[in-house]
DNA sequence: CGGCGCCTTGATCGGAATCAATGCTTGTGG
DNA sequence: CCACAAGCATTGATTCCGATCAAGGCGCCG
């Protein structure tokens, strides 16, 4: 897709058959929202555009004056260093948000990118500030997230820090599924949609491209996933997280509307 | 020291010549606060208790009524991983609060446990509550002190994730001496207090023991630093943050007040 | 003195990095 | 429809950083 198609998207007209929005179903997972709460996230997020892949949405010294909010599609948090060094700090599937929370500093320590073409809102700042403001159980619902997102990247330091490549990588899997799950994005054949390549994923686990093919080939020569077309689809969830260390307790904020 | 030398500190008068308190000093670097707030964070920490090395404040199935604060010594966050490994998610110096945000869900997603003795208040989960509802100031500092939390964090992940062993622990120390130096705990020789001992310092940067030890020798070979009976002393600034990438920009929220 | 932490050292091993080349898709334009 | 380039996945050969195993030293305290 060409830099140049940034298409205004038209607000659906919200008939009650109509998918629900990403934003209000993951929020979901925090608090129960009424009508009017649903609404107003749905007025935030209508009007969105679709971006391209490697589209930089945010860089370590601007100043953004919006909130992203990633409607379909996937991004990316990541560092650079000096010598071309890169890594994946976290990744943002639909329903999730940008940190609300660089609004209190004034710059954000990281860039934000896309992987593959994605439905982006940009909710100014001021507008979710006001939500919140209005709607207690939204507040607390943003503060939820933050805390979810602070809870991963623990759980990213002791994956990178303490486990083998193996591990790393199923352990990630394991996790962009349970994540995708809760807010149901995964395909009635049980796949979910992967748009990191190789390379994103290694510097995702601290690791080399070339490793991480390898480690790619053996997880599917022990039958334990099937990732092929950015789709990934894990053959047999029980023994991959047992061998990979996998424990959703860190996530377990996602159900506690259940 | 015993385990059963807990004593109760008696509040110290309030002179005007007495030390400041470690969390006002803390906070101050976020915002400007009166003197009505520091004494409201004073009457708070007041009572408080010296606990041994190793003193675990709270587990991962626990479920805190207080919020911690350290008063002088250190404490780390840390998961235990089956088979053994322990992965330390990030270190408390005076004035640092162990999340407040474990308030919002049921229960912790890590350990906290002191490394050397140290003097910690525990403040009731409510009276924080109440202090934050009364006081917008506090409640933004805290907000603020948690937002640098995440941010180290993030940069924590860059660090295992992308750099060598001699990087990696030149950061490690480069960030100690920094956060130190922000809150005014760098003696007048230059030296911090170093509680961590080689195992808990490997822990942190995912390495072994045994590197570390060897890493360290490196180090001080290199006139870098000089690290014995707990202190470190860094001897080249510069050269040590040139060596390991170490950039404080990450850090920046500590100095907002200057 | 003896035991225990902790630091230190040496020898060896192995997992992952690196270097380099080759396919395989996919998209583009002639 | 084919030629070509670009991006991504794959493979092999080799190197090296850091892990592992094992032992010894040193200071501290009971």
């Amino acid at each position: 897709m060409p830099h140049s198609a940034l298409i205004d998207r038209q607000p659906a007209a919200n008939l009650s058959l109509a998918p629900p929005n990403p934003l209000v179903s993951k929020l979901q997972r925090f608090v129960r929202l009424d009508e009017e709460e649903a609404a107003t996230l749905e007025r935030m997020t209508a009007s969105s555009r679709m971006l391209p892949a490697e589209h930089v949405l945010f860089h370590e010294d601007s100043r953004p004056e919006h909130v992203c909010v990633i409607l379909s599609g996937m991004a990316y948090r990541y560092k650079l260093l000096l010598g071309g060094r890169r890594q994946i700090l976290g990744y943002l599937i639909p329903g999730d948000v940008c940190d609300t929370h660089f609004v209190l500093f004034n710059q954000p320590d990281h860039c934000l990118a896309l992987a593959g073409d994605s439905l982006v809102a940009r909710v100014p700042i001021r507008t979710i500030g006001i939500a919140a403001g209005r709607y207690p159980r939204i507040e607390r619902a943003l503060m939820l997230s933050a805390l979810l997102d602070l809870a991963i990247l623990r759980e990213w330091l002791l994956n990178i820090g303490q486990r083998n490549a193996v591990q790393r990588l199923g352990h990630f899997l394991c996790e962009l599924h349970f994540r995708a799950h809760a807010v149901g994005l995964v395909a009635c054949d049980g796949s979910v949609a992967m748009p990191l390549n190789q390379c994103a994923l290694a510097d995702a686990i601290g690791q080399t491209p070339v490793h991480v093919n390898r480690t790619l080939q053996r997880l599917r020569r022990d039958d334990l996933i099937c990732l092929r077309q950015r789709r990934l689809t894990i053959l047999d969830h029980a023994r991959l997280a047992e061998e990979s260390g996998f424990d959703p307790q860190y996530l377990r904020a996602l159900h506690m509307c259940d």
